[in-house]
DNA sequence: ACACGTAGAGAACTGGT
DNA sequence: ACCAGCACTCTACGTGT
């Protein structure tokens, strides 16, 4: 007995060091560095591991509360799920239990016993309370599948739930399969999170059956909703593309690559052009004007751009600046 | 080994009908 | 709603230093 009660212990540990682990893996990235960013179990405050960046901006510790509200057994008690955008309530509904008993185990009297059966029937209406919400629920369902199937997030699958509400708030469901806006919306928020899928990777995974389906209804809630997909700033990258190149000068790297950048904003060189590429090819220059000895292939393995475009990129950027203008 | 150029294919977007 | 054309990036080569 006591055997067995330590090994559902040492289990019960183990799915929690994994269930940790998870969360890791999900964490945020440092917005000043792109570092990890990890959690104060005490306060809830994000920290990053490589800058120390404080993150105020999930300043709410959602974890479950495991604290001791019965002092004479000592246990820990749960006392919910966090809240999640990913369950159509967001998990704050009330159930009723099903139970016919009062707090001390008594069996309810025939009276209350009816009393409770309607206030169940009435609970449940109200918490799926209109074709919204069970739209939602289905929708969410979805957007787990697919998102797990593709290997995304929990971040990605967060953003794509808000989108999926605002598509609802803005009543751009009628005329649209519950499939494809969910399917949308994923792809806009995979696109948002920097860990984009193509359509051809969404289709697969969809229950759509038409793949223009799905970019079609993508582009038109992405204009409804106003969704910013303006191509990322190129100087995001340069942080880690640079800490992963591993320099011996990584500050004047990137101070001449942030300089190339700029000409080449001012040049206008820069829309329509992937701002990877760009940023490689700035690191590229900044490698070359600092004698680091760098080559293209380098930079094409840690910023996942091929060499043609790295190329392509540094002789623009070469031209554009006043600098080094060709002669 | 590296830099550079080119061709052909493919993905995402735009605009015309 | 569909299709063609676009500007871009990719892979896979060949060439020159």
């Amino acid at each position: 007995m006591i055997q067995e009660y330590k090994n559902q212990k040492t289990k019960a540990e183990e799915t929690s060091k994994q269930t940790r682990k998870e969360n890791e893996a999900s964490n945020p990235e440092c917005e000043e560095c792109d570092g990890l960013m990890r959690k104060n179990e005490s306060n809830g405050e994000w920290v990053c591991e490589d800058c120390g960046l404080v993150s105020e901006g999930n300043a709410i510790d959602r974890g479950p509360e495991w604290r001791s509200f019965n002092d004479s057994s000592g246990q820990k008690s749960r006392v919910g799920a966090p809240t999640t955008n990913l369950i159509h309530d967001k998990g704050l509904s009330t159930n009723i239990g099903w139970q016919n008993k009062d707090k001390s185990g008594k069996t309810l009297s025939k009276n209350k016993r009816r009393r409770m059966n309607r206030l169940r029937t009435w609970n449940e209406r109200f918490r799926t309370k209109d074709s919204k919400e069970r739209n939602l629920k289905q929708a969410l369902g979805e957007i787990q599948r697919m998102s797990s199937s593709l290997g995304l997030n929990k971040q990605v699958e967060e953003t794509a739930s808000m989108i999926y509400r605002q598509c609802l708030e803005k009543n751009l469901l009628p005329g649209r399969s519950i499939e494809g806006v969910a399917t949308a919306s994923l792809y806009a928020a995979a696109r948002q999170c920097n860990t984009p899928r193509s359509l051809d990777e969404m289709y697969p995974v969809s229950r759509i059956s038409k793949t223009s389906e799905i970019d079609r209804t993508y582009r038109y809630i992405a204009k409804e909703l106003g969704l910013k997909m303006e191509p990322v700033d190129p100087r995001q990258y340069l942080p880690r593309f640079i800490s992963q190149l591993e320099v011996s000068n990584p500050e004047d790297v990137r101070h001449v690559a942030e300089e190339m950048l700029s000409a080449g904003e001012d040049a206008n060189i820069h829309s329509g052009k992937s701002p990877t590429g760009l940023a490689a090819a700035a690191i590229y220059c900044g490698c070359l004007l600092n004698n680091e000895g760098k080559t293209q292939k380098n930079i094409a393995r840690v910023s996942d751009v091929s060499e043609v475009t790295i190329r392509n990129r540094y002789k623009e950027l070469l031209d554009a600046h006043p600098k080094f203008e060709m002669e």
